[in-house]
RNA sequence: GGAGAGAUGGCAGAGUGGUCGAAUGCGGUGGUCUUGAAAACCAUUGUACAGCAAUGUACCGGGGGUUCGAAUCCCUCUCUCUCCGCCA
C-alpha cells in the first residue's frame, strides 16, 4: 500500500511509472487524493465540534458541583446538538476512511527505474548467467522418471492420501531434501541470518500486512472453522513477525531465515508445467528477509542476490538471473530478481528464487516503522527471497547429475547427505 | 471438551463516572556530580490524524451501547492465562 502523501508528492512521476506495471487507471490516483481532501476536512470539522463538546462537559461538571443546575441543562442541551452533528460526521468519516482503503489497495508498487517495460516473462531481462549447461547422454531423463528409477519420491502415493501436487519423499530422496534444508539454514545463518521456526498457519492480519490478502485469496488455503491461512510462503509469519513494530536505526538491518513448507493452491494452472516436482501444492521452501532503512535497501538487494547465486554456485548448478519486467513483476514489488536454474533432463529453466525488494510498501501494510533522524516515524523497507526453494533445486540436482551409474551428490552436499551417489 | 480469571503506556502495575493520556516502580534518553564508572539527584520519555505553529482530536484488547461526560457502567466478539479432562 502506498502512502497518500507519497502520491500526492509524486503523482505525475506515478502515474508514469506505474505504466511500466501496465497500470493505467492514473483516475483511482486522483481519487483517492480528493477523497484523502474530504477527509481532511470532515476530520477536522469533526475535531472542532469534539472539542467544544469536550470543554461543555467539563464546565457541566462544574456547574453541578456548585448546584447551577439551569444553565447545566441548557448547555446539556447544546451537547446534544453537537453529538448529533459529530455522529453524521464520523460516519461519513468512516466511510470515506474505508472507500480510501480499498482504492489505495487495488494500486500496485511504483517500479524500481531499472525495471524494463514489457508484457510477460518473455520481456523479462537477463542480466546475468553463470555455469555451463552439462551434456547428458542421448538416454537423459526427466527428474520424474530418475524419482521412481530410484525410489527417490513417490507421487502416486501422495495422489493417493492427499491429492495431486503432494509429493512424498522416500529413501535417499527424503534425505537429499533433509540434507538440502539444513545446508541452506547453514548457509544463511553463516552470512548472519538468524534462524527461526515459524506457525505454518497464519491469521487475517498477516495475510494481509504481506498483501497476499485480499486480493490473492484463492491462492491460500483457507481454514474456515478457525479462519486461519496456511502459508504460502515463510515470507508471511517472518516478515509480520514485524507488524506494529518501531525500530530503533541501529536495529537495522534485521535478517531472518526460515524453513517452512509453503502452500499453495495454484488455481487455474494446468498444463505440462505441473509435471513432477514443477509445480506443487506444498513444498518446502527455505527464505531469507530482511528489514533495511530506506537508503540502504538496494544494495541489500544486491548482496542478497549475491548470497543466492553464491549457494547455486556451490551446488554447481548452471543459473541465470532475471530482471523482472513490469509486466512480470509482482503487484507489491518494486524490484524482482529471479533465479532460474537448467534442468538438464527436461532442457529447460526452473525458477528457484526470486528476490524482491518491497521498499515501503510492506511496511506501510504491516506499519513497521523506526525512528529516523529527527526523531520522527518513517517506514521501514523489506525484502525477501528464497535461499532457496526446494523441489527445483532437487529435480536440476537430480536431472545434472545423473550418469549411467547413478546420481552423482554435489561435493558441497556431501556432508549434510552422507552418501555421495544414488544408485 | 468442562470450570474459572484476565486483557491499561517498552515492561511491571494502580486506577469503578468529571481536573485520567492515565499514579507509582523499572527501563530508555539528556543533564548535574565524578579522573572515569557506579550510585544519587534533576529533567525528559506512547502512537496516529489535522495545523507553519500554538494547539486540537482520537486511542486503556476489537466492535457497539448508556451518559452532558466512560479506562471506569452495559452488550458482544477476539485473545491470553489457571485448574480439570483428553493427548503429541
Amino acid at each position: 500500500m502506498l502512502q497518500v502523501q507519497f502520491l500526492r508528492d509524486n503523482r505525475n512521476e506515478i502515474i508514469e511509472r506505474l505504466k511500466i506495471k501496465n497500470f493505467n487507471e492514473s483516475l483511482v490516483i486522483n481519487q483517492v487524493i480528493s477523497l484523502d481532501d474530504k477527509r481532511k476536512s470532515i476530520q477536522s470539522e469533526s475535531d472542532e465540534l469534539l472539542a467544544r463538546s469536550n470543554t461543555i462537559a467539563k464546565e457541566i461538571g462544574i456547574l453541578f458541583k456548585s448546584d447551577k443546575r439551569e444553565e447545566a441543562n441548557c448547555l446539556k442541551e447544546e451537547s446534544l446538538r453537537i453529538k448529533e452533528k459529530t455522529k453524521a460526521l464520523q460516519s461519513s468519516l468512516l466511510e470515506i476512511q474505508n472507500e480510501l482503503r480499498e482504492l489505495l489497495v487495488k494500486i500496485p508498487n511504483v517500479p524500481h527505474h531499472l525495471v524494463p517495460s514489457g508484457k510477460s516473462d518473455a520481456d523479462n531481462v537477463i542480466v546475468k548467467e553463470h555455469g555451463k549447461i552439462p551434456e547428458l547422454s542421448e538416454y537423459k531423463k526427466p527428474h520424474w522418471d530418475l524419482c521412481s528409477q530410484y525410489n527417490l519420491i513417490d507421487f502416486e502415493l501422495g495422489n493417493k492420501i492427499t491429492g495431486a501436487g503432494f509429493p512424498v519423499y522416500t529413501n535417499k530422496g527424503a534425505k537429499l531434501q533433509r540434507a538440502l534444508i539444513s545446508y541452506f539454514l547453514d548457509k544463511n545463518t553463516e552470512a548472519g541470518y538468524i534462524e527461526y521456526q515459524p506457525p505454518h498457519l497464519v491469521n487475517e492480519d498477516s495475510g494481509f500486512g504481506t498483501g497476499q490478502l485480499p486480493d490473492k485469496e484463492g491462492q491460500m488455503y483457507h481454514i474456515k472453522e478457525d479462519n486461519l491461512y496456511l502459508i504460502p510462503t515463510a515470507e508471511v509469519p517472518v516478515t509480520n513477525f514485524f507488524r506494529n513494530v518501531i525500530l530503533n536505526k541501529e536495529d537495522f538491518p534485521i535478517k531472518c531465515t526460515a524453513f517452512t513448507p509453503c502452500f499453495r493452491r495454484e488455481a487455474g494452472s494446468y498444463g505440462k508445467d505441473v509435471r513432477g516436482l514443477n509445480r506443487l501444492h506444498q513444498f518446502d521452501k527455505v527464505e531469507i528477509v530482511q528489514i533495511q532503512h530506506p537508503d540502504k535497501s538496494y544494495e541489500t538487494l544486491n548482496v542478497m542476490v549475491d548470497h543466492v547465486s553464491s549457494i547455486l554456485e556451490e551446488l554447481e548448478l548452471p543459473y541465470r538471473i532475471l530482471r523482472l519486467c513490469g509486466g512480470d513483476l509482482s503487484f507489491t514489488s518494486a524490484l524482482t530478481y529471479d533465479f532460474e536454474v537448467y534442468s538438464a533432463g527436461q532442457d529447460r529453466w526452473l525458477e528457484v528464487s526470486s528476490v524482491s525488494n518491497f521498499e515501503s510498501y510492506q511496511s506501510n501494510r504491516l506499519k513497521l516503522r523506526f525512528k529516523n533522524l529527527n526523531g520522527k516515524t518513517q517506514l521501514c523497507h523489506t525484502l525477501n527471497g528464497s535461499a532457496l526453494a526446494l523441489p527445483r533445486i532437487f529435480a536440476a540436482l537430480v536431472e545434472n547429475n545423473q550418469t549411467e551409474s547413478g546420481i552423482k551428490i554435489p561435493k558441497a552436499l556431501q556432508e549434510y547427505t552422507r552418501f555421495n551417489i544414488i544408485d
